[in-house]
DNA sequence: CCTTCTAGGCAAGGGCCCTGACTAGAATGG
DNA sequence: CCATTCTAGTCAGGGCCCTTGCCTAGAAGG
């Protein structure tokens, strides 16, 4: 059975998440604007303010309509309760990891970062995450507005994220910029439900979307690490392991032309860090080398022939200095694709994440109602 | 608004949106049978049936419950009307033509099929769809119970499909079997409804998932023409363009290590038919070269990096053969993945075609209800 | 022929939403 | 300063949908 069963409580529960959804828009409506806004008679729309009232998702907030509006009586202006709570969206990242704690509004109620000295050791970055998750709790805290915990956490990891779990994965001879942590772990107990965890390139092109009115690209993440989001039908896809877009393995065009696995690429220019896994995201901006836009290439006629996306976003500090050549390349192809930039420069993940969390405690509030 | 408008009439259409359903999985059920089946009460199943015979959606079939079950009085068997329709699914394929006319339960009304002499040419192949569907015409006809034309057509092509318009595409350097055809111009008078067009791989990937409860995997057809079909959260991801997995220019390993794309790996083994731009599959059954299964690990490790798929499946008339190799060489890679064959062995295409129409005629019925 | 058992119908009731009219209450303007 | 005007919110009536419970129809079994 799909559809829900029909029944006078479905009606209800849809008035009420009506009115909700309302206020979420809005933040704060009279009975009367709330009749308007949602379509149901005045009548109706009182009562399902009286409903939520009761239930603890509705205030009066004490404000009156003002009278310049006109002449008329005026109203009282109702919106979300405090209790509906806040989402916590987390970004760990080898510089450090920024916490946000949201209300359902979208405001921000408090931010803390905590930052992690390079390299990054994943004992650290599992610190510099308590740390900048206590801290929120003590803004919020002392904000004294909101009590309990955030409902739910949705974090960002510089890493493959493990679909199922939420860990993050190492895989063979790719870039492992965090280490082995586990968030979900990590956040248990400071947060009242459940933790999401994705890829931060996953984020950084939910946060394109939600900017563009796009379903159909990739987002291809050029910095220390390498990634790719695929945008499939409007939403991100995950695969089935939440490994799709990890494409160190994908095998692309060598420095001789010889077939090569992308990571490789760097591997024999010499511009991976010693020690380390990562790119030598300095060394490579030196250089420029041909041979690096020409594998790139490679790899976006990999997601051009097997994804068709409308367009390639290139993210990530050398991507975006290269984006001009990479663009050029791309027109070369059988199959040429649209190249730019990301349009949010600004914590691309974090914004993504934010917005994800904030869909998500949204859902929870009309769901926990009916 | 995401949400239907709260009202009465939307849980009437919602009562008996749930009969109608009821009806699909069913066949023929009596009101009592009715009311446990879906949930509702009595009564409400029974005025449904009323509302529903009414606007001529439901009849009595005059079959009453055989006195075998039991004692008690007799009911009365409704089922879905004739005039509820009929759906097409076409599959044209370089072989000929194969049409099918399906009711809402899913039963084969009629099947006409029209071939095509090799080679096939554009207007043979346009020719051989017109034939095929006059004669399932015909044949409905003589059969006497349906009346009017199908009230929709899917129709599965073997070579890309525009997405936007149905069209047949010419990808530059790829193979191309049929020619510039329009189903959707070809089909226009025959039904009175849209037309779907896909590439035949994705309606086999269809096929292939409604056998299996995968979410994610990727269908790697190769036969004279390559395909992939992605599968990601349970649905065929089709691309901008419609052009996903559309793969004979992907980069993968050439035979001599060198960076090539996947089809000119073909051309320089001299495995594609002379005048044609098609793989010539009797030439390659015969040399099974293991340059091919290198070439096709290459695709398998792009779908793997990009997508992260459960499972590769393997259709196509020398993929089946080489399966083994294919598997044995994915085990080689860094990120090893589960390759098997197809499931669906008969009319793959034609099968996922049929379950999308016979899906998209239920979908029409009800939503011409509501 | 009577009992038993099920299909279907009828009546009453509760709940949800709607319309239309009414009341409350503040600003405007003479 | 008071009547007018205009809007917020409530009230009463009514229609519709679904449900429960009971009743009738009607065939099989003993």
């Amino acid at each position: 059975m799909d559809p829900a069963k029909p029944s006078q409580v479905l009606l209800r529960s849809l008035t009420d998440e009506h009115v909700l959804r309302a206020l979420m828009r809005h933040r704060r409506l009279t009975r009367a604007e709330l009749s308007t806004e949602t379509g149901v008679s005045k009548p109706t729309a009182g009562e399902s303010v009286r409903r939520l009232t009761e239930a603890g998702l509705v205030v009066d907030t004490g404000e009156r309509t003002p009278g310049g509006r006109g002449k008329g009586r005026v109203g009282s202006y109702y919106s979300l309760a405090p209790q509906v709570g806040t989402a916590l969206a987390v970004s760990i990242a080898p510089e450090g990891v920024v916490a946000e704690c949201v209300d359902a509004y979208g405001d921000l109620v408090a931010r803390a970062q905590a930052d992690v000295g390079r390299p990054a050791r994943p004992d650290d970055v599992a610190a510099a995450l308590v740390e900048a998750v206590e801290n929120i709790e003590a803004l919020v805290k002392a904000g004294g507005m909101i009590e309990g915990r955030p409902r739910l956490a949705v974090v960002s990891a510089a890493d493959p994220v493990d679909r199922h779990t939420g860990r993050l994965l190492q895989l063979p001879d790719a870039p492992f910029l965090l280490g082995e942590i586990d968030p979900v772990a990590v956040l248990g107990g400071h947060v009242d439900g459940p933790v999401h965890v994705d890829n931060d390139v996953n984020w950084a092109a939910e946060a394109e979307r939600a900017a563009n009115p796009l379903d159909d690209f990739a987002y291809v993440f050029l910095d220390e690490g390498l990634g790719c989001a695929i945008v499939s039908d409007g939403e991100v896809r995950r695969g089935h392991h939440g490994l799709s877009g990890e494409v160190a393995h994908l095998i692309t065009v060598g420095p001789q032309g010889q077939a090569m696995p992308l990571i490789e690429v760097f591997g024999v220019l010499g511009l991976r860090r010693a020690g380390s896994t990562a790119i030598d995201v300095d060394r490579l901006r030196d250089q420029r080398p041909p041979a690096v836009v020409t594998a790139v290439g490679g790899l976006i006629a990999a997601v051009t022939t097997l994804i068709d996306p409308e367009l390639i976003v290139i993210g990530g500090r050398w991507g975006t200095e290269l984006v001009d050549e990479i663009a050029a390349e791309s027109a070369q192809h059988p199959r040429p694709v649209r190249v730019r930039q990301a349009a949010v420069e600004n914590e691309p993940s974090l914004t993504g994440a934010r917005a994800d969390a904030l869909q998500r405690l949204r859902e929870l509030i009309i769901r926990t109602e009916a």
